[in-house]
RNA sequence: GGGGAUGUAGCUCAAUUGGGAGAGCGCUGCCCUUGCAAGGCAGAGGUUAGCGGUUCGACCCCGCUCAUCUCCA
């Protein structure tokens, strides 16, 4: 029985039981700060398991898409480790209990299923005498195959009681299928709590029924929920008779064509079956990260998709493959999963665009580290050493991304290795640190002060598809993360309405602005946001104090909206033209649309052309002028999809959706707020295209009256520099090119002036210069001049004579500065511009410093120059009679 | 969220540890060469990521910001 009949037999029987099929929530979950990726089938129902969820159902069944990597160690070792699994689960929401929940299980497993019932066996928690009975009495198990096991095994979450976290939890119940005394560890004494392979646990039933608060007390709910959770891929390893999950039908073909890319048979015993399984594993993974729109990066999920991605990469290289790999695999994967999850295999080229970029950016990072690596290793070879300390490895590892594995490999080629322990301290150490900041607190349930609302409200009413106004209820005064009843005159607070014009921050669109009013009392609304069901209006008070009493006047501010409308058409023009231009790959993968302008992300593997960029412009335009009309329809996902209306990477749909259809061109799911009419936009101007992340590109652009007020900003520029070169707008390049011409003939007739100017100072220099020792001492001070004038002074008079002192001085904007040079002869004596200079500095209050035949100093009083140079003068003899006795001695 | 690294000409990178911003490739022009490849000469190209500080003086030291890379969570 393959995945998909098993995963179909599984929704339609719970179906038939009353409950609903609801799809899978998205890898990436919203509105739930507790965790970073969707990990099992209950996250999406928290709020229906706390009694204050608003879904209109008490039974649902669903297969949810997990990534978990606590185990990620495991995966490919054992045979059902995985980063990336589906979960299929059914979920009672204070209706059934404990007794449906068993008896529909057993009724699956061996009456949809087939499986034999002496193979199975169930475990109950040592307290929850309900379950035994049931598994004893109404089912009639064997009591032999009924194992009570603590709360590690048989408590959800793992040891709750004792460990926390506070929430709801309960006992749960788990059936294993025997796969025989022939598989595992062939101990006699071996039972479903042993570590071997022998038992699998194929279901895991929860009954949360209890509220853990402070000190690990166990308080009864008043409505008891069921979460269960049957791993797809683990099930389909039992139903198939294979040894592992990767032997099943979804993952053979990618390890299949793994075979063929590396030149490896999988034998699914060797070391490279462990690689290849992991590969396989780990591309899956990948695949569905991207596909709901997480791209590899370098903090949060994009982190964790990377590493996963790296891993399976390096995996690759020990498998002997030295190109890019990973990519080929994508269409693989949308191949075995194109049934339940036709997105993979649609979207499969913009997601091994994805993984590729990734693949060359790697193999990039591992030649540097190679490179740093083999440095090191030179200067280990010239101290005679043989172990790499674990400082640098982990520094290779911690700065560079080089991975310890290939260290020791290189390493090892050369006769060396390295300091492992002192590697993996210096691991812990950077764990510590990092642990003791931060943000996720390991709780599974949300408590802030939205999760309080939840329980006084289900949600609020959006209204502003028709209304610019309406009047409302106030739910909950928010400040910081506080519920507060009054909020005093210039305090800021967030509002929560039951029913509301203000559109939430959503889908790209920026939140509406406006004013909350009531008995002459206002809030000033900046900003608009949505968590779940709640529409969060933020501002501040400016009139008057805010109580949550009566009906407030919520209005909206109107012209920014249409200027919002005005762009989020647009965006979808755009999108349409785009594709239209550049191909169909070029879909969405983010947007911002505010009142002024438009940000649109699209996947693209180069910049656009200056021709490609009007093209669309004017596809764009041509569409506004043809002045379709807007239409928005709500319909089922199913009957959208149909329609062929465009869903966006990684969004979540629920069975209800509001397509936009403009013309009969482009049709879109989307939430925002559109205009009636595509003339309303007025016109659209790309203002800038630039690129984002590895594949992908991103436009700017602005609609209606705000290109106007920048087509006049332009003409206004043009006209001011017109007037300032005075010269008329035809010829105003040909001016400038002139003026810039003629700037750079007048630089270098300055330069040569200069140059002049210095010879001819320097043959009056050398003329006048003191002679000690028949060295020449020249200390001049020259008017106007940079220190670059001076340096160029002093070595056209360096060149006069063989042996030299000079010092050149100049004042300007009230600071002095000061070049001292000597010639080679001097310095050889011992001599040292360097520190001639600090002591002349001294005169003029600065320091100064350099080179042993050129320095340079500075200073602070101008009118000490002619001291300070007459003080070098001085010097310089002293120094020189010094020196030249010195060396003639 | 917390660490580490990097940021210099269009590209790849130097700059002796605070004291004249350079090389190679590429680009432009000229010369040489009967083709190709090369060679010779000259030239353009820089807010040393940005801001602030220390200093007589900062690519260099310090602080902040940004971007990229990387590790931990």
């Amino acid at each position: 029985m393959n995945t998909n009949e098993i995963r179909n037999k599984f929704l339609t029987f719970f179906e038939k039981k009353s409950h609903v099929i609801w799809p899978s929530d998205s890898l990436v979950p919203q509105n739930d700060p507790t965790i970073l990726f969707t990990g099992a089938g209950m996250n999406q129902f928290k709020d229906m398991f706390l009694g204050k969820g608003n879904l209109p159902f008490k039974r649902a069944t669903t297969c949810q898409k997990c990534l978990r990597t606590g185990d990620i160690d495991n995966v490919g070792k054992t045979a059902s480790h995985h980063t990336f699994f589906e979960m299929l689960g059914n979920f009672s929401f204070g209706d059934y209990f404990k007794k449906e929940t068993i008896e529909w299980a057993w009724e699956f497993l061996v009456q949809e299923l087939g499986m034999p019932e002496n193979r199975l066996s169930v475990s109950v928690y040592k307290d929850d005498q309900e379950s035994y009975e049931i598994w004893d009495r109404h089912i009639g198990i064997p009591r032999s195959n009924i194992y009570q096991y603590g709360e590690k095994d048989n408590f959800w979450p793992a040891n709750a009681p004792l460990l926390g976290p506070n929430g709801p939890c309960g006992p749960c119940s788990e059936i294993f299928f025997d796969q025989g005394e022939k598989v595992g560890c062939g101990t006699k004494g071996c039972d479903p709590a042993c570590d071997c392979d022998r038992f699998v646990e194929i279901w895991n039933l929860v009954f949360t029924q209890y509220n853990r608060t402070e000190g690990g007390k166990l308080v009864p709910l008043p409505h008891k929920n069921v979460d269960t959770g049957m791993g797809l891929e683990r099930m389909a390893r039992v139903m198939q008779g294979v040894q592992t999950n990767f032997d099943i039908d979804i993952f053979r073909p990618i390890i299949k064509s793994l075979e063929e890319i590396a030149h490896i048979k999988y034998n699914g015993q060797s070391e490279h079956a462990i690689l290849m399984r992991r590969i396989a594993d780990h591309v899956k993974a990948c695949v569905f990260c991207i596909s709901d729109g997480v791209l590899p990066g370098n903090e949060g999920r994009g982190y964790v998709e990377r590493r996963l991605l790296r891993r399976a990469i390096r995996d690759g290289t020990q498998l002997g493959i030295k190109d890019c790999f990973l990519y080929k695999l994508v269409p693989i994967v949308g191949n075995v999963m194109q049934e339940y999850y036709p997105d993979i295999k649609q979207r499969r080229e913009n997601i091994a665009r994805v993984v590729k970029s990734e693949e060359e950016k790697f193999h990039e990072t591992l030649e540097l580290g190679t490179a740093r690596l083999k440095e090191w290793m030179d200067t280990l070879q010239k101290n005679q050493q043989k172990v790499l300390s674990g400082q640098e490895a982990f520094k290779l590892y911690d700065t560079y991304g080089f991975p310890l594995d290939m260290t020791e490999l290189i390493l090892s080629e050369k006769g060396f290795t390295v300091d492992k322990d002192g590697f993996e301290n210096e691991l812990k150490k950077q764990r510590i640190q990092a642990r003791t900041s931060s943000q996720m607190t390991g709780q599974v349930f949300d408590t802030g002060p939205l999760s309080r609302i939840k329980e006084l409200s289900k949600g609020t009413e959006f209204l502003g598809y028709q209304a610019d106004a309406c009047e409302a209820k106030i739910i909950a005064l928010i400040q910081g993360d506080q519920l507060v009843e009054v909020v005093t005159v210039g305090e800021e607070v967030t509002v929560v309405l039951d029913r509301t014009p203000f559109y939430g921050e959503s889908g790209g669109q920026v939140g509406d602005t406006g004013i909350l009013e009531l008995n002459g009392n206002q809030v000033k609304i900046t900003d608009t946001k949505k968590n779940n069901d709640f529409i969060l209006h933020i501002g501040k008070v400016i009139k008057g104090d805010i109580r949550k009493e009566g009906l407030v006047h919520a209005k909206i501010d109107i012209q920014r909206r249409n200027s919002i409308r005005k762009n989020h058409s647009a965006t979808h023009i755009l999108h349409f033209a785009l594709r239209k231009v550049i191909g169909q790959h070029a879909e969405q993968s983010g947007s911002l649309v505010t009142q002024d302008r438009l940000r649109f992300d699209f996947h693209h593997f180069s910049g656009l052309t200056q021709e490609e960029i009007i093209r669309i412009e004017d596809i764009v335009n041509e569409m506004i002028l043809k002045n379709e009309p807007v239409v928005v329809k709500e319909l089922s996902i199913h009957e959208a999809r149909n329609a062929g209306a465009i869903a966006l990477f990684g969004e979540k749909y629920g069975d209800l959706v509001r397509m936009v259809a403009i013309g009969d061109f482009s049709k879109e799911l989307c939430g925002g707020t559109h205009v009636n009419h595509s003339g309303e936009i007025g016109l659209l101007r790309i203002i800038g295209e630039s690129s984002v992340a590895a594949g992908i590109r991103r436009i700017e652009a602005m609609t209606g009256t705000a290109t106007l007020n920048r087509d006049r900003e332009k003409e206004r520029l043009v006209n001011e520099m017109c007037s300032a070169l005075n010269t008329s707008e035809d010829k105003l390049i040909a001016k400038t090119q002139d003026l810039l011409s003629e700037l750079k003939n007048l630089q270098k007739e300055l330069h040569k002036v200069k140059q002049k100017e210095i010879s001819g100072k320097v043959d009056s220099f050398v003329e006048n210069a003191k002679v000690v020792s028949g060295v020449k001492i020249i200390t001049r001070k020259l008017e106007d001049a940079t220190a670059d004038d001076l340096r160029k002074t002093a070595d056209r008079l360096m060149k006069s004579a063989k042996d030299m002192a000079i010092i050149l001085g100049t004042a300007q904007n009230g600071r002095v500065t000061i070049i001292a040079a000597l010639s080679p002869a001097l310095v050889k004596c011992g001599l040292h511009a360097g520190n001639i200079s600090k002591e002349i500095a001294k005169v003029v209050g600065g320091g100064g410093g350099g080179r042993p035949d050129m320095a340079q100093a500075g200073g602070q009083w101008p009118e000490k120059l002619d001291e300070a140079l007459s003080f070098a003068t001085e010097l310089l003899r002293e120094k020189i009679l010094a020196g030249v006795s010195l060396s003639a001695e």
